[in-house]
DNA sequence: TGTACATCAGTGAACGCGCGTTCACTGATGTAC
DNA sequence: TGTACATCAGTGAACGCGCGTTCACTGATGTAC
C-alpha cells in the first residue's frame, strides 16, 4: 500500500539512471555529461528520462548529492569513535575519503574539482555537503572535550575571522575555541589539497608511492590539529 | 629580415585568438570551449584558426601553458629575495599565487581543477607546471642553506618515500633534507587546498573574510615550513 | 629594380554528428464506485 | 469482484542548434633571379 508496485519500478529506474549516469561520468566528465546517452545506455528513448528527471541539470544535481552523501557515509563509517583519540580518528576518516575519492575519481572531482560552468548548485546540495566537515569536527569536538587537542598556539587570528569562526562553532564545532578552529580549517585545506593534487595528476613524476605520502602528509596534520610537538608524535 | 611583416602578424593573430579563448574560457569553462565560437569572435571564418592551431586540443595546450606560465611568473615577481627571510618570502608568494587564481579563476581552474575530460597534457606542459613548485623550493632551500629551517623534526618518513624525495632534491632542492622536503609538499598541499576550496566555493556560507583566512593560514603553513613553534613565531 | 613563381592567410560550403527539449500518441497500471 | 475512468511510463518524430574538421578556392605577401 505504501509503495504501489509502480512506485517501487520508478525509484529503481531513477537508480538506474543515476548509475548509469555515474558510469558514463567516469568516462567522460561532467560537462559532457549527456542525457541522450545515458537514455541510449539505460535502453529507452531520450525523451522518456524526462519522466525522471525535469532536466540535464536537475540529473546532475541529484549525482552531486549522492556524491556527497557517499564521501559523507564513507567518513562517517570510518570513525573508530571517541575512545580511540584524535590522531588514530582524524587518520583513519582521511584515509576514508582519500579511498572514496580513488574509487570515484570522477564524482571527487564533480564535488571538489572545478565548479561545473553554467550549473548553479540548489539549495538540496548544502546539507550532503557538509557532512565530511562535519565528521571531522565531531573529532575536534571530542579532542577539545577530551583535553587532546588544546588551545595554545599563537598564529594572530583578525577579528572579522573570529566572527566567521564563531559561526561554524554554532553550527558544528560546540565549545571548540577560536585557534583550534582554525587549525581544524587549515588541516581540513591540507586533506583536500594532498588528494586533490594526487587526483588531478599534479604529483605525477614526483610521487610514486602516493600511500606513503598521503599517509605522511596526514600524520603530519594530526599533529598540527593537536598541537604537539611533532617531534613527540 | 629577422621577423618579415607577415610573421609579425601571424603572432599577433595568435595572440590574439588565445586572448580570446581565453575570455571565452572565463564564460563557459574549458570543456564548452569552441573553436568556432573563438573564430566568431576574432572575426574569422572557423576553419581560418586551423592556421594557427591545428586542433582545439593544440588551443587548449597553449592555453595551460600560457596558465602555468603566468601564475609561475607572478610567483617568481612576488618573491623578495633571499634576504627577506623564509616567512616573509613565502607568504609573498604564496599570497601572489592566490592573487593570480582570483584574477583569473578559469585559468587556475584549468591548471589545477579538475582534468579536461579526453585531454592528454603534451610534454610542452611539463616544464612551465613547475615554475610555482620552483619558485616556493627556492625559497625552502635558501632557508636551509641560512639555517632558518632546521630538520629535527620525527614524522616517520617511509623508504619507498625516501627515493622519491631523493628526485626532488635532485632536480630542484639540492641539499634540502628529507624531513624538511617532506614539510615541504605539506605547505604546497595547504596552499593548493586553501586556494581551490575558497575558488571552488566551499568556504561559502562558512568564510566571509577570505583575505583574512588566507593569510591567517598561510602563516601557519610558514610556521610548520620552518619546524617553529607556532607560539614563538 | 622588376618580373615569375611559391608560399601563405583567409573564405565559404559542406560532411556528419550529437545535443536538450517538446509534443501528440499508445498502452499499461492504478483507483473509485 | 467488475467496470469506467484517470494517471502514468515510454515511444517516435521533430524542432533548432552548434560542434570539429576537410577541402577547393582566391588573393595577397614574400622570395629568387
Amino acid at each position: 500500500m505504501a509503495t504501489t508496485a509502480r512506485a517501487r519500478v520508478r525509484t529503481e529506474i531513477t537508480n538506474e539512471i543515476k548509475a548509469v549516469a555515474r558510469r558514463r561520468l567516469a568516462d567522460e566528465g561532467s560537462a559532457a555529461l549527456s542525457l541522450r546517452a545515458v537514455a541510449r545506455e539505460v535502453g529507452m528513448v531520450s525523451s522518456a528520462v524526462y519522466r525522471y528527471f525535469p532536466s540535464r541539470d536537475d540529473l546532475l544535481t541529484a549525482l552531486i548529492v549522492d556524491a556527497y552523501d557517499a564521501v559523507g557515509a564513507a567518513a562517517e563509517a570510518a570513525d573508530p569513535g571517541k575512545r580511540s583519540g584524535v590522531p588514530a580518528r582524524w587518520l583513519a576518516v582521511t584515509r576514508a575519503v582519500r579511498a572514496w575519492a580513488r574509487a570515484n575519481p570522477q564524482e571527487y572531482a564533480l564535488i571538489y574539482g572545478s565548479p561545473v560552468p553554467g550549473y548553479r548548485a540548489p539549495e538540496a546540495t548544502i546539507d550532503p555537503a557538509t557532512r565530511v566537515s562535519a565528521a571531522l569536527l565531531a573529532i575536534v569536538r571530542d579532542g577539545v572535550e577530551s583535553g587532546e587537542i588544546t588551545s595554545d598556539d599563537s598564529i594572530a587570528i583578525p577579528r572579522t575571522l573570529r566572527r566567521d569562526l564563531a559561526g561554524i562553532r554554532a553550527l558544528l564545532a560546540d565549545g571548540v575555541p577560536d585557534e583550534v578552529l582554525a587549525r581544524a580549517l587549515f588541516v581540513w585545506a591540507e586533506m583536500f589539497g594532498a588528494i586533490s593534487l594526487e587526483l588531478f595528476g599534479h604529483l605525477h613524476n614526483v610521487i610514486t608511492d602516493f600511500d606513503a605520502h598521503f599517509e605522511t602528509q596526514m600524520r603530519r596534520a594530526g599533529s598540527v590539529l593537536t598541537a604537539q610537538d611533532p617531534a613527540s608524535s
